[in-house]
DNA sequence: CTCATTGCAAAGGATTTGCACTATA
DNA sequence: TATAGTGCAAATCCTTTGCAATGAG
């Protein structure tokens, strides 16, 4: 039933719903760790072991067209993938290397209109150490 | 004399001001187009032909490190670098690739802790089509 | 003279591409 | 069956690295 839904959704977004992107989507709603292309392929092949790596950046690049889930550029060594839609800002830390959600009030503060250009999508992205590294400082 | 000042500077930054670090300084201080680490290499070399991409690659992380310019991640492809370090927004056009500032009131709107983490730099990119492309496609 | 920096070329890692095979509708 | 999607391997592009040569203080 939760299948049939996803199922559904993918077909709205006009996406075949193959067991691949079912698998991937699936996988992405139900982590926080904002993984990256490699991360979601040892994840999925788990369950799925002959999903392959072209095809997880073809879905995780046709979903995040379609809408179905943000890729992110927080991290220039490669990007990573949310599948939370509600407006939020990621903190990456320098020290662990984790992405952190971070609630904002309001993330698309810029309007849809900006200096005359068409505002699709904003990122807001904050870099340092996060709570658990700056305790492990103190702690030596 | 005001190349003085940006070998002390450089200094300052702990930095020792060779003709290529001041090179680049100098070029990423004369403009606003958010260069790559390519564009920046194929510029110099203008003026300085020996200038290596290794030199631009460790020179870019360098100044970037120490503050001197901004390393920004709005475009996954390549990172790019900016000099201008009041606050302000990036928006990246889709249809043409360019990198715009955007002037906001307020970047550091996050604080310098957010949810127990240390915030140290915060960047806020915003996607779409820009003013310029959007008017491009209404001739059509 | 000593150590930091540079230049070159090779290596590394993320992502894309070409193409034959397969599954979905 | 026709088309969209998949898997594999090779190719590509950005960036980093190793190391000998060079330059700054």
């Amino acid at each position: 039933m939760r299948n049939v839904s996803r199922s559904q959704r993918l077909r709205n977004l006009g996406l075949v719903p193959t067991i691949q992107r079912l698998a991937i989507l699936e996988y992405l709603e139900s982590t926080r760790s904002h993984p990256t292309a490699e991360q979601v392929h040892s994840e999925v092949t788990k369950e799925h072991p002959s999903i392959s790596k072209a095809t997880v950046y073809n879905t995780l690049e046709a979903l995040s067209k379609a809408g179905a889930v943000l890729k992110l550029t927080v991290d220039r060594t490669a990007a990573r993938y949310d599948a939370d839609l509600e407006p939020h800002a990621h903190f990456y830390c320098r020290t662990c290397g984790e992405v952190l959600d971070v609630t904002v009030d309001k993330e698309n503060w810029l309007g849809e209109r900006l200096a005359g250009h068409r505002v699709e999508s904003v990122r807001t992205y904050a870099y340092g150490i996060c709570e658990s590294c700056l305790a492990n400082e103190n702690e030596e």
